[in-house]
RNA sequence: GGGCGCUUAGCUCAGUUGGCCAGAGCGCCUCCCUUACAAGGAGGAGGUGGGAGGUUCGAGCCCUCCAGCGCCCA
């Protein structure tokens, strides 16, 4: 483990001058650091980078070996449970999955820390076209065999047995970003607890009246010969052909009607022509007959305003109700015959009379060929038509008519939409509600069954010859079997609850499994319930169900989101979560979805290498905001050649400097165990820190509670750069080196540095529970008695979240302290505009009185902050010597720094445009002072202020003028 | 076709119920390797807020229209 030095040294390093303190919390810690590498020499060097990659591993164990990532039901505590949106077996980690992951794991590390009976459960899903589709293909490359050479029970035994090598390697990538899930817990959508949750919602249902079969018309996939879902298909646009072709009006004397199609061969399917029924061209045809060339069937003309458009093409189309979804929807509307003329394969059917076991494309053009050979083909004309394509095999999609199974959406939806409705189910930002609410108002029935032989199969049995006396007799007093006729083919559907029934189950009948497996999002839709151990009266149910939170994607949320609320609602009564978080997602710098295809993916786990865990979840917390998209530039690493992006060096800067302000903290803090402190003693840069670290510790609360992650990150890193190490850790340096100063100055800089490492850790909990380590060896009490606790932890992820400190709020030492930066910030901007940022200058500041004393307190105290060497306070610049001036309004009047000679002219040059900024400004302000209805509406606060800065503006541009006078002279 | 979102600094994004002298990170310019941190410090430049109207004392924010981009659902 080279390089360990690193952050044992950080533990260490205090820990040998502090006298040691064998009974603290440093002890623990110390041991682990031992043990984790071999030791940094005693007074080497500290190293001055954070190197993640020696800290992540060891306090992952750490944490996991602690048993802080485990939740028991029992334990007292009101919960707070996640379950993960289970990512597919076979994923591997993508950014989308580390954001994802992340706002998770930031919501259960800070409610933990809170105190809540914290649970995140872990898992997977089986992904059941993806899976089978993925292990298909392979056996076909390798073996050159289709399913149907192995058979169902070899395929599900390859599944599985890929499934186990290539094992939950997304879980295991999870741990590397830090994620605190309880892998005691982990589940997998196969898993037997679940498999009996899906057989249980599934009876219920089914007995219900809330399942049947039907035919539909779906997406089939020829290739794969399974119905696919909507989200399954993609559209690309193809280059293809539109033909015109006659079809003759019987009785008509020659006269015919030309109709338009990109799918000549489907004419085998046609049961109808349609036209507009305001169209005068053919109102006299409506209710006629033509005859379907090729197949000399008679098919009628009917009127559907709908189906057509009468400017398009001839205003007259073909009818295939069984191969095109709108052509489906006319033929439901006119009851048409719905022929069917594919085979699962993509062959013509025995309804294709003569093209009959012809792939379809052959098919297509042998009809194109008679048809030109029976003079019924009008023209051909190029055509681009964005077709539908299997997003599993690449192949084209065939609309197909087919038995499905089918849940009835009716109730379910309306119990659904009214938990959003009400508020028991709130969606963060609320705007994608309203997508909910849409999508679930539409109550399409939800197909449930998939052709597919990896899944949870469908608990249905056919009894074909069966009669209801036969079931009666045979399940007599069995509660865990219902039937119902099967319409289509006669006989009965027979549910089985638990056990598979057999084949001779009822006495003289045979039973048949359907063949089709469950949609993967039956048993997703489960999840938040059948990983607790539903349908049993479970401890881990009752203690963690509903859950709290759910945190995903918005592409999800009818699929999935919509899915467990409706089966929550109805299995348990009560909705499976109470928030839902939306998070964006990531695109790359142009705006396209990161995709394997297009090679402008950043893995995540390459940023965790290059950059350390923490630093990619603050830079992802970073970029987390309401808005629906970020995104992310992506550049090429040149030293490891992958893509990687540079909005990740600010979580990497920011994780570093928060490792050295901890350092020089620690360095500070030697020999601070036992310190003194008096409320009385604090100088008002404690008491200045003291109120920010309250008003950072109410800011980061509130943005977490709202799901505000950028406003909460955001608003700690400028409580931890701008404001601890910028300000305080500068102001506290002198007192460090001074025996009267130096105990009050350590006890607020270890209670500020305690407190700041709380309030990040949920964001960056590696290096955050590495400095504690250190904090812990070097100081173990860090409250302030009289004013804030800081209940001690061995651990930082065990650690209390900083409960609220009222007293701490200083709204006085922050407008003193904020004086004082103002004449600091003055004296800075003179030296760097005249190109002496890094010297030791001498200070003139003329303004008598009042303010003479204040600036003479602010050097006394504060002078180092901006290199104040010695500062003349009441004295103008001797004459003669030029300067630089900044006017400070605390002062009401300029602070001077002596520059050579040659710099007088750009001292001019300064003092005009200065001067020109407050004339603008002024101008702006008098206006609006000018303006009658302002002062008579605007609230009287409103025109005080403007009233204040007025008279600002105008101290400001007197002082200015006469130093331009003084200058000019 | 329906719905939603976005358009603010060179880039990526914030801006809470209208009060803004419009912020942050990165990038850029100047100075500085001052013993926590050069992955750093100090200072600075840079925006007629997509366009056009409207409401209002006051609009980045509210309303209408237009343009461009993107996503979701059909």
């Amino acid at each position: 483990m080279p390089g360990a030095q690193g952050e044992a040294a950080l533990s260490r390093k205090p820990k040998a001058s502090a006298a040691g303190d064998p009974g603290g919390p440093g002890a623990a810690s110390a041991a682990e650091s031992a043990a984790a590498g071999p030791a940094a020499p005693p007074d080497g060097p500290l190293p001055k980078t954070y190197d993640p990659a020696v800290v992540e591993a060891r306090l992952y164990e750490a944490w996991e070996r602690g048993g802080h990532f485990h939740a028991e039901a029992g334990a007292p505590g009101r919960p707070f449970t996640i379950v993960i949106p289970p990512p597919n077996v076979t994923d591997r980690l993508h950014l989308g999955h580390a954001l994802n992951n992340t706002l998770q794991d930031i919501l259960i590390r800070w409610r933990r820390m809170q105190g809540r009976k914290t649970l995140w459960l872990p898992g997977t899903d089986h992904a059941g076209i993806a899976t089978q589709a993925v292990v298909e293909r392979r056996i076909l490359q390798e073996e050159k065999k289709t399913r149907h050479d192995l058979g169902r029970d070899e395929i599900v035994r390859r599944i599985w047995a890929w499934r186990e090598a290539c094992g939950d390697i997304i879980l295991g990538q999870l741990r590397r970003i830090g994620c605190s899930c309880d892998w005691q817990r982990t589940r997998f959508t196969l898993d037997p607890v679940c498999a009996r949750a899906v057989r249980h919602a599934f009876f219920r249902m089914f007995q219900g009246g809330l399942i049947y079969r039907g035919k539909r018309l779906v997406n089939w996939d020829t290739h794969l010969q399974t119905a696919v879902s909507d989200d399954e298909v993609y559209h690309e646009t193809v280059k293809g052909c539109l033909w015109h072709i006659r079809y003759p009006v019987k009785g008509g004397a020659g006269r015919f009607v030309t109709v338009a199609t990109t799918r000549p061969e489907t004419m085998l399917g046609d049961t109808a022509v349609a036209v507009h029924p305001d169209d005068p061209r053919y109102r006299d045809l409506i209710g006629k007959t033509v005859v379907l060339p090729l197949l000399q069937r008679d098919i009628p003309v009917i009127a559907d305003g709908l189906l057509v458009d009468p400017e398009f093409g001839s205003g007259c189309v073909k009818v295939t109700p069984a191969h095109d979804p709108n052509d489906y929807e006319a033929g439901l509307r006119h009851a048409l015959p719905m022929i069917n003329i594919l085979t699962p394969d993509g062959h013509i059917n025995e309804n294709g009379g003569p093209y009959r076991g012809l792939p379809r494309l052959k098919a297509r053009d042998r009809v194109v060929e008679d048809l030109r050979a029976g003079g019924l083909l009008e023209k051909v004309e190029p055509y681009q038509a964005d077709i539908g394509h299997s997003d599993r095999s690449k192949t084209p999609i065939e609309p197909y008519l087919s038995d499905q199974w089918f849940v009835r959406m009716g109730g379910l939806a309306e119990a659904a939409m009214g938990a959003v409705r009400d508020g028991r189910v709130r969606f963060h930002p609320e705007r994608y509600a309203r997508t909910y609410l849409d999508w679930l108002s539409q109550k399409r029935d939800w197909c449930i069954s998939r052709q597919l032989w990896w899944g949870h199969r469908i608990p249905i049995w056919h009894g074909a010859d069966c009669t209801e006396a036969d079931l009666r007799a045979a399940f007599a007093g069995r509660r865990d079997v219902a039937w119902t006729r099967d319409e289509s083919r006669g006989g009965y559907l027979v549910c089985a609850r638990e056990a598979d029934l057999a084949p001779d189950a009822v006495p003289g009948r045979r039973l048949e499994q359907d063949p089709d497996v469950l949609d993967t999002w039956f048993s997703s839709a489960l999840w938040p319930f059948s990983t607790l151990g539903w349908p049993e009266d479970a401890p881990d149910l009752r203690a963690f169900y509903p859950t709290d939170v759910l945190v995903t994607a918005r592409e999800i949320i009818t699929l999935w989101v919509a899915r467990m609320v409706m089966t929550g609602l109805y299995n348990l009564g009560k909705p499976p979560f109470s928030d839902v978080y939306i998070h964006a997602m990531i695109q790359d710098g142009e705006g396209r979805p990161m995709k394997k295809s297009l090679g402008n993916g950043v893995d995540p786990l390459e940023i965790v290498a290059s950059h350390g865990a923490d630093a990619l979840r603050f830079t992802l917390a970073w970029m987390t905001t309401e808005t629906q998209d970020v995104r992310m530039p992506v550049v090429k690493d040149p030293a490891t050649g992958r893509n990687t992006s540079p909005r990740f060096d600010m979580g990497r800067n920011f994780c570093n400097k928060l490792w050295n302000a901890v350092r020089f903290a620690l360095i500070s803090l030697q020999g601070a165990a036992g310190a003194a402190f008096e409320a009385s003693a604090l100088r008002l840069e404690d008491r200045w820190i003291l109120s920010r670290s309250e008003h950072a510790r109410r800011a980061a609360t509130d943005e977490l509670d709202a799901f505000h992650f950028q406003a909460a990150v955001a608003g700690l890193y400028a409580f931890f750069w701008d404001e601890l190490c910028d300000w305080y850790l500068e102001a506290v340096k002198p007192r460090m080196a001074d025996p009267a100063g130096r105990p009050t100055a350590q006890r607020v800089l270890a209670f500020v540095v305690d407190r700041a490492l709380r309030l990040l850790h949920p964001f960056t909990p590696f290096v955050t529970e590495a400095a504690w380590e250190g904090l812990n060896a070097t100081v173990a009490d860090r409250g302030l008695p009289g004013l804030a606790d800081a209940p001690p932890s061995e651990r930082l992820i065990a650690a209390a979240w900083p409960a609220p400190a009222p007293h701490l709020v200083d709204p006085e030492a922050e407008r003193l302290f904020g004086l004082h930066r103002e004449i600091l910030l003055g004296v800075r901007q003179a030296k760097a505009e005249s190109g002496q940022s890094a010297a030791r200058v001498t200070v003139y500041v003329p303004q008598p009185g009042e303010h003479a004393a204040f600036a003479a307190s602010t050097f006394a105290e504060y002078g180092a902050l901006a290199g104040v060497q010695d500062a003349r306070i009441g004295e103008p610049p001797p004459s003669g010597q030029t300067c630089a001036g900044t006017y400070v309004a605390a002062l009401g009047g300029s602070v001077y720094v002596p520059t050579p000679k040659e710099w007088i002219e750009k001292e001019r040059a300064r003092l005009e445009r200065d001067i020109a900024d407050k004339e603008r400004l002024l101008a702006g302000i008098e206006a609006k002072l000018g303006n009658k209805p302002f002062i008579d509406r605007a609230p009287p606060e409103v025109v005080r202020r403007e009233r204040a800065r007025a008279d600002e503006a105008r101290a400001a541009l007197a002082a200015l003028r006469k130093r331009r006078a003084e200058l000019g002279g």
